[in-house]
RNA sequence: GCGCGGUUAGCUCAGUUGGUUAGAGCGCCUCUCUUACAAAGAGGAGGCCGGGGGUUCGAGACCCUCACCGCGCACCA
């Protein structure tokens, strides 16, 4: 026997040697696995963030993606788990603008070239911590197949989809309204913005015959249109288009009169002026009315020469001066001060987002959105839990045009070049100018035919989800890769609902629309990792967990199956330490249960085991058949995700069944040397299946043990053993 | 405001299409170092299944309603 079973499992002294031979045994890739003519079963790794540490919610996509894998690799398919790291566009750069925030430094004003060179350093060296780390948690991904979400091939397959687009006219180039962050000096899309309830004023202010409530008297020096319901009973006598003179915060002006269904006559006084610059609603109304739109508020948060003697000044501070002044001139009716309403921030420093018109590239959801609705709700695309379904199609029914250009340099450059200044033809081309291009999309630079101008490129990256929402069939190389032809559309999307827009609706919308399929079958959503007392996980709070330390301290199988058991798909997981220490000694309770069945069954007859022809007693067949029923259950709740249930049993029936009952009973039988043989076979045929049973949840302790299995048979690796049904 | 979850043992959670005395892990209590394992064993306490109403022979599960917690969405200035 195997000295090291004397002594207490040691996973510090196994764990990286049993990777090491998993890794070396190739069967991380699919290609080396026996009988790869077999059906295809595949997983596209979320790509990690590769500025930083694993944190715990890895901890459970590598559990929860391994378990799959590792199971179906068992049942003979073709298992591919293809790895991927992200470059993570803004989220990157926002920690990287943090460390020079440290260092003194800032972004703004650094060579953009110089910049992009830095953040790829900091990524590459981040990018070995991570990969070290994922496969600490044993994940058996196929290192070979690993994508950088920078990589050139991944690359230009966004732009020949970007490319795509903008040929069928999914994609525009508009000036519209967008979100912008004054502090990081760059526009978002609807959902990096965070809503957060705020307690301020509102203020009614007097506006020639109106009173007008705003909780933003700073946007209001422009304001030349005031907006009421048509149907409003108080204002009837004023006149859609009327002119009014009156006296607002900087002097006289004339104001003219709109109306607009738009109007809320509940809130306020059903009277408001617009701000088109600035305010969503605000937009829309005015290209309604085809109004014109002023620049109040610069893309630093301070406002313009219209605002008279407060320009050059930061809104908030602007904001009670103004005030002031309004009152001295008595245009100040009353002060809500209790008013309560939701301010859009961005979620990444909280600052409040300032709506800004600018020139950026949209893509056109309606009928991407309208594609994926159509297949998802034919049951196409199956989600786990179902409810995220509704979550979906509710967004995409009432999804708005994605805003993909970002003011950052750490991305995919867009790919397109614009004619500026206009094109002045050369002499004698003069009528062929208007078939001159103002915007080409492409990754050359362009030469204008007409005239001897330069095109300039697009200083824009791509939202990283724009890229990230092509994974699937990127990483599987579209279209001519022999991957995607073996492996695409993927079997499982697993990751967490908080990626149910960003991540998975765009990958959906894309996947159809650049493949024709799905880009995968099943979407398995995570919940939240929090923290042992139920709470999110946060650095302020300072009560993140990591998960490398409780690998250390218990185990990587510890921590995997006991992140495992009990929690259900879709639903947040209060992660405690205690738990994890507790299935600590349930693999202790594995190896010890070994000492005991391979002390006891040396003299064990194994070819009568492999050839069925074991003559059990009555109860050891009784045994043998409850096993069997018990893997018959946990295969179907395998195939059903039921991870949770599945862990659950296998540790209860390793404990309280086979080390409680099956082997207390066999020392008596061994010991009296009544049915002796029987009590052997059974323990050796027990353990070795639940061996096998275990081996997705805990493949360290259960490979390791394995190895030490004397077998006629010539021995493989568990990882290739054939599933126990 | 609209939507989606949740509320079951001290804690974290299971509980499949409604069907006997409601389960697990951890924690707690008592005893035991019995030759696989004290990281253990044997035994035990602990639950009007959030409140109220209803459907049913029968409800933790289904319907209605209320309360509380969490999350998401929204152009009410």
């Amino acid at each position: 026997m195997d000295e090291k079973l004397l002594k207490p499992y040691d996973p510090k002294a196994t764990e990286d040697r049993i990777y090491k031979l998993w890794e070396e045994s190739g069967f991380f890739n699919p290609d080396n696995l026996p009988n790869t003519d077999k059906e295809p079963f595949t997983i596209i790794m979320p790509p990690v963030n590769a500025n930083g540490s694993l944190h715990a919610g890895h901890g459970l996509v590598m559990t929860i993606e391994d378990i799959m894998v590792r199971y179906k690799r068992m049942r003979g398919f073709k298992t591919l788990w293809l790895p991927g790291l992200d470059h993570a566009g803004f989220e990157t750069q926002v920690v990287y603008e943090k460390k020079l925030e440290k260092e003194g430094r800032t972004r703004f004003g650094m060579d953009s070239k110089e910049l992009y060179k830095e953040i790829l350093d900091f990524t590459l060296t981040n990018s070995k911590n991570i990969k070290s780390q994922i496969k600490k948690m044993g994940a058996s991904c196929d290192w070979s197949r690993e994508k950088f979400t920078l990589d050139d091939d991944v690359i230009k397959t966004v732009y020949d989809t970007f490319k795509k687009m903008y040929e069928d006219g999914l994609i525009y180039r508009g000036n519209r309204i967008v979100s912008w962050c004054s502090k990081h000096q760059t526009s978002f899309s609807d959902l990096e913005i965070k809503d957060e309830e705020q307690v301020e004023s509102l203020y009614y202010l007097k506006y020639g015959p109106f009173v007008i409530a705003t909780s933003r008297p700073e946007t209001k020096f422009g304001d030349k249109y005031v907006v009421m319901h048509p149907e409003d009973k108080r204002y009837l006598e004023y006149k859609d288009g009327q002119k009014i003179n009156l006296e607002w915060i900087n002097g006289p002006i004339e104001a003219t009169v709109i109306k607009d269904t738009a109007i809320d006559m509940e809130f306020g006084t059903g009277v408001m002026t617009i701000t088109p610059w600035h305010d969503n609603a605000d937009f829309e109304i005015a290209e309604r009315h085809s109004l014109p739109k002023e620049q109040v508020i610069d893309e630093n948060g301070n406002l313009l020469p219209i605002a008279g003697e407060f320009a050059g000044q930061r809104i908030k501070k602007a904001r009670p001066l103004i005030i002031e002044k309004l009152q001295t001139k008595g245009l100040v009716e009353k002060i809500d001060e209790n008013y309560k309403h939701v301010v859009r921030t961005c979620y990444k420093c909280g600052t409040v987002i300032e709506p800004q018109i600018k020139t950026q590239w949209f893509v056109k959801m309606k009928p991407l959105a309208e594609k994926a609705l159509e297949k998802i709700n034919n049951g196409e695309i199956k989600y786990i839990p179902e409810h995220y379904k509704k979550i979906t199609t509710y967004w995409l029914e009432n999804i708005m045009d994605w805003n993909i250009s970002r003011q950052i340099v750490w991305g995919i450059p867009i790919p397109a070049w614009f004619h500026e200044p206009k094109c002045v033809p050369k002499p004698g081309r003069e009528k062929d100018m208007e078939k001159c291009r103002e915007i080409i999309v492409g990754d050359k630079e362009p030469v204008c035919e007409f005239c001897d101008a330069k095109y300039t490129r697009d200083p824009d990256t791509f939202d990283t989800w724009f890229s990230s929402g092509q994974w699937p069939y990127v990483t599987l190389r579209y279209p001519d890769g022999k991957d995607f032809k073996i492996y695409y559309p993927t079997d499982i999307l697993e990751t967490g609902g908080d990626l149910v827009f960003f991540w998975i609706a765009r990958m959906i919308m894309l996947g159809f629309y650049v493949t024709g399929k799905a880009p995968f079958k099943t979407v398995y959503m995570h919940g939240t990792v929090l923290d042992a007392k139920g709470l999110k996980m946060s650095k302020s709070k300072g009560n993140v967990i990591d998960p490398l330390v409780l690998t250390e301290k218990y185990g990587t199988d510890a921590f995997r199956i006991g992140m495992v058991v009990g929690n259900t798909p879709g639903t947040s997981l209060a992660l405690s330490e205690d738990k994890i220490r507790g299935y600590k000694n349930f693999a202790n309770k594995i190896w010890n249960a070994t000492r005991f069945v391979l002390d006891n069954t040396k003299d064990l007859n194994y070819s009568g085991l492999t050839a069925g022809t074991v003559n059990y007693d009555e109860e050891d067949k009784k045994s043998e058949e409850e096993l069997k029923a018990l893997i018959k259950e946990i295969t179907k709740e395998m195939d059903e995700y039921k991870f949770y249930i599945v862990a659950e049993k296998l540790y209860h029936y390793l404990w309280h069944t086979f080390a409680d009952i099956i082997i207390e009973r066999s020392k008596k039988k061994i010991a009296e040397n009544k049915n002796a043989d029987s009590a052997k076979a059974l323990l050796y045929s027990q353990l070795t299946t639940l061996l096998k049973a275990l081996h997705p949840f805990i493949p360290f302790v259960t490979e390791e043990i394995w190895s030490m299995i004397p077998e006629v048979k010539e021995k493989k690796l568990l990882m290739i053993e054939k599933w126990p049904l």
